[in-house]
DNA sequence: ACATATACTAAGCGCTTGCTTAGCATGGTG
DNA sequence: CACCATGCTAAGCAAGCGCTTAGTATATGT
């Protein structure tokens, strides 16, 4: 029997209506009545609507970097390395475009301590790409001028599939992913 | 002598609140005292906070539309075609990264109405960064097997620019173009 | 049987929101 | 000089906001 705590149904309730409507446009009775509760519920479980955003970021964050450093450690082969890399990233973003939206449109959103420690998750995202490139670089398979621009355009190309991606649309999420790792593949080599 | 009306007035300080903060979490109090005015001025030069958004969002897609043909119209070559376009597009968002970003983010915040006209508008930018790979399928120049998605992606690079581009930064609007440019040479070619 | 803890709600407080109303100063026109 | 359109503001209204308070129902331990 799986059990969902009612902290975690009002989180959910939260990743549905910030994702649909933005943070701020968001009230906390639309989160309570999502998850079936009274207004006052909502701060049974949790600090206040901003702690909200911040734990389905956090979540968010630590997943997207959970998912670019596995792929990095999947293969010793650069140039197969950025192609499951964009792979799974992409794909990722295609399979929670909900989740994703909030991470990445609702940033500015948090209080400055939780921007800052997030702040480091995106950093880390970006820096394990251009490791990915430098490797590729150093053993002479892949071929890139600007490295942080580089990794910057391949990271784009996952992070701009929150924006348009439906999940019940005509697009799959791992046709879309394969050709975008493909995509980087013909950029980087 | 310049003249900048007060209906331009309040519609630059709007491009400056609603990058900031988005559109639901600006007030019009807010969008007054930018332009030096009383919060009932407002509705003196424009209907409602969401004629405002309207009315940058429609100028601003309009301008991104306009950067887009006049690139595909600038030349006959469709390997050259795809690199203006993309140079021009991503250069246009990364020099108007604060309208980029009311254009890109803000378009859920619309009415029904307002936002089925812009879609149109959006609509007509994917046409024609199609249609530039189309032309160059056809003269043999270009090789991509899945035109639409490929188009999508040559956007993306230009619109997830806004997510990150700062106008004083390090990073040059022009090299960042020309990289994001180059690239999409290689992703068609 | 009683005490305590848990999970919740009804009611509402203080504040802010988008927007309206009523009125005032200014300057061009007859 | 009277008139009136224009461009603005002071004041405020109804509604909605995040969040708190005080209390209730239920389950569990002693």
């Amino acid at each position: 029997m799986t059990v969902v705590t009612a902290r975690q149904r009002l989180l959910d309730a939260a990743v549905e209506a910030f994702a649909e409507k933005g943070f701020t446009a968001t009230t906390t009775r639309d989160i309570a009545s999502r998850a079936g509760m009274s207004p006052a519920a909502v701060y049974v479980h949790h600090d206040s609507k901003e702690s909200l955003l911040y734990s389905v970021s956090l979540t968010g964050h630590r997943a997207a970097l959970a998912v670019i450093e596995s792929s990095y450690a999947g293969t010793d082969d650069a140039v197969r390395r950025i192609h499951d890399m964009v792979y799974d990233f992409t794909l990722w973003h295609a399979e929670n475009s909900r989740v994703g939206r909030i991470v990445q449109y609702e940033f500015h959103a948090m209080s400055p301590e939780h921007r800052k420690e997030i702040g480091g998750l995106r950093k880390d995202i970006e820096a394990r790409m251009r490791k990915a490139l430098e490797d590729g670089i150093a053993a002479n398979t892949l071929q890139v001028q600007d490295i942080p621009g580089t990794a910057l355009a391949l990271l784009s190309l996952g992070v701009d599939v929150v924006r348009w991606f439906e999940p019940g649309g005509p697009r799959k999420g791992k046709d879309l992913a394969e050709l975008y790792a493909r995509l980087a593949v013909r950029m980087t080599t």
